[in-house]
DNA sequence: TTGTAAGCGTTATCAA
DNA sequence: TTGATAACGCTTACAA
């Protein structure tokens, strides 16, 4: 066979390199593990073995294979090894996109538990778009992932029959919702956006503006407008339409928010719930270039609990949740299902209410 | 053969799943290329044809394997591809950390443009220790990654030297060196510093502190302090040894900074340069609590340009990168490497100072 | 335009 | 403990 690494050989080897009816073997200059084996003298089975039951050869054997891979600079192909086994050691996670920091710390937190087992992660961005998702996922099918992640429930229901019929383990994080027919990693939006609520109802707020993310294709957002919405209807309460306002999670948003919101006639909403630190730090920058003061006119949450909220004066009133440890958590899960360990419905990660300066008394 | 999509046989075929000597098929439940050929009537050869070179199929045949495809749920397995082709469809790009948003969005642009070509990516993060950034690019290697990013160059030799000896093109990101022997796709880290340096000997500033992230493996952050040094020494000017401060970057990290260098005995600066916008705006904050006047006694500087440095009372005056840029333009060059096309050095992408209140006329 | 069959680089079964 | 070899799921050179 005509290999780089073989000893010298004829020319007329050339020609011998074409099969009776095949291909010519390909020249990669990369070598291959039987050239391993043929260096060290073994058999390809034994090269195998030194690599995935190494205690089942001998240490001389395995010493003399070690030297040759080393010589000839041979590291096993995945592909390979993929196509003989049936594992690929590959993991995938869908996020919705890297530039919202929660996102990006949740998949730094796979990546580095998935790591610590030998696992590759496969990232890959839906943009807020189910039918990008589901590409995505079909995409990551064929590569073979054995574990993945999706963040949220809101996707195609393609999207979750794909995953089961190829028997892959899945976890749906970020959101957690009780009843989900999916493992669950995340926390609860609809009770976390209800204490937010209780928090600004307790000091005695009854009027309410909401600056959120886009609710389209967004269970977690949906489930946070329902967390404020059931619990403001328990104390017979409600969000004008006019109050309700959708936009990016950027401090731009929130400054156009307050604006818009201080413009409208009628009743002003006495609190600004929002969803995001982002979209609140730009309530705060507006209310302060309005001359609203901040808790006394006006109450305003965030959520997220950026390193920034604790240091705005005044300091922002938000939710804390440990999206790094979602990840972290997650990919535990996965790994556990691959292990077959009896598996969990889910975790439920706690959120943890940062009461600060934007948030006070009603004074109307 | 027993493939759970086979039409019925009869109970004897278990026996003859076995090969003379060769080990049991494995029943996986999952459709391969060769059901669907048989289905549809046609060779797998046609069938590879149908998804690779589709206008070379008749347009009958074409739809009778597509159909066939669809009703037995079957997709191309990317190992058995990568192994028959010599294409694997992926690249790879290793970061110090997704926890920081340059990064991050880095990531996010080379994402987008790989996806365009039907180029997964996997993604590694070293964590800022060149050791597990070697371990990592082998992993990439042994999977097969058809192009790769690193961020900066400072890396063991043994990276470099492995994907130079797998012919594997790769390019350095975030980082633009004239006369590195890489391809690099960023900024000038020195010449950015330095023009920040210049920018404040403009106002006349003439004893300066910088708060800088760890230069430890890290060119990046050498190459900027050497900018800063280089320029002031033009001007016969130099950081105190103690004026020079190695930190994380965070904002709690700026904050104690400023603290520390007003505790210090002698001389106080008037400009203190800092290695990105957290830094800067934990030192903007303590100024507020140390009740010192910023520009008037003052000056401060960030990079990154956050949209926080715009809102920030003083603005914060800081350096814009487009780092999602960076990240495509990466992608886009190792595509034309890909495709042979003639290949360009790197580029070197523009970074723009944007002034603003937080640097002003030296006071002293 | 379509079919045949070798070959991609491993792993795993069975026999020695 | 080691070796021989089929099989993994696909692509592709060549023949038809």
């Amino acid at each position: 066979m005509p290999r780089s690494s073989d000893p010298p050989a004829p020319a007329a080897v050339t020609a011998a390199a074409r099969s009776p009816t095949g291909r010519a073997r390909r020249n990669t200059g990369r070598s291959v593990l039987s050239d391993v084996a043929k260096l060290a003298g073994v058999s390809t089975a034994t090269v195998s073995r030194v690599y995935n039951e190494p205690d089942k050869v001998s240490a001389n054997v395995r010493e003399r294979v070690e030297q040759a891979a080393l010589t000839l600079n041979w590291f096993p192909n995945a592909a390979g090894r993929a196509l003989a086994s049936t594992r690929s050691h590959i993991a995938g996670i869908i996020i919705p996109t890297l530039d919202d920091q929660v996102f990006a710390s949740q998949v730094s937190g796979m990546q580095a538990a998935f790591a610590a087992r030998d696992i590759t992660l496969f990232l890959g961005c839906s943009n807020y778009d189910p039918a990008q998702a589901l590409v995505q996922v079909r995409a990551m099918l064929a590569r073979g992932v054995e574990a993945m992640a999706v963040v949220g429930e809101a996707h195609p229901a393609e999207l979750f029959d794909a995953l089961r019929l190829y028997r892959v383990p899945y976890a749906v994080t970020y959101a957690y919702r009780e009843g989900s027919p999916h493992d669950c990693i995340g926390f609860d939006n609809h009770a976390a956006y209800a204490e937010i609520t209780e928090h600004l109802i307790g000091f005695g707020h009854r009027s309410f503006a909401v600056c959120i993310q886009p609710t389209r294709d967004n269970d977690r957002v949906q489930a946070r407008v329902a967390g404020i919405r059931s619990t403001l209807e328990r104390h017979g309460l409600a969000v004008r339409p006019e109050h309700m306002l959708e936009g990016a999670s950027t401090i731009a948003f929130g400054r156009a928010s307050l604006r818009a919101l201080w413009q409208l006639p009628g009743e002003r909403p006495t609190a600004i719930i929002c969803g995001n630190d982002h979209i609140a730090l730009g309530v705060l920058r507006e209310a302060e270039e309005l001359g609203i003061a901040i808790p006394a006119q006006l109450s305003v949450t965030g959520f997220d609990d950026l390193a920034m909220s604790r240091e705005t004066r005044p300091t922002l009133t938000t939710m804390r949740v440990d999206t790094y440890e979602i990840g972290q958590l997650a990919a535990r899960h996965l790994l556990d299902a691959l292990d077959g360990k009896p598996a969990r419905k889910g975790y439920r990660v706690p959120v943890a209410l940062q009461a600060r300066e934007s948030t006070g008394p009603c004074a109307a």
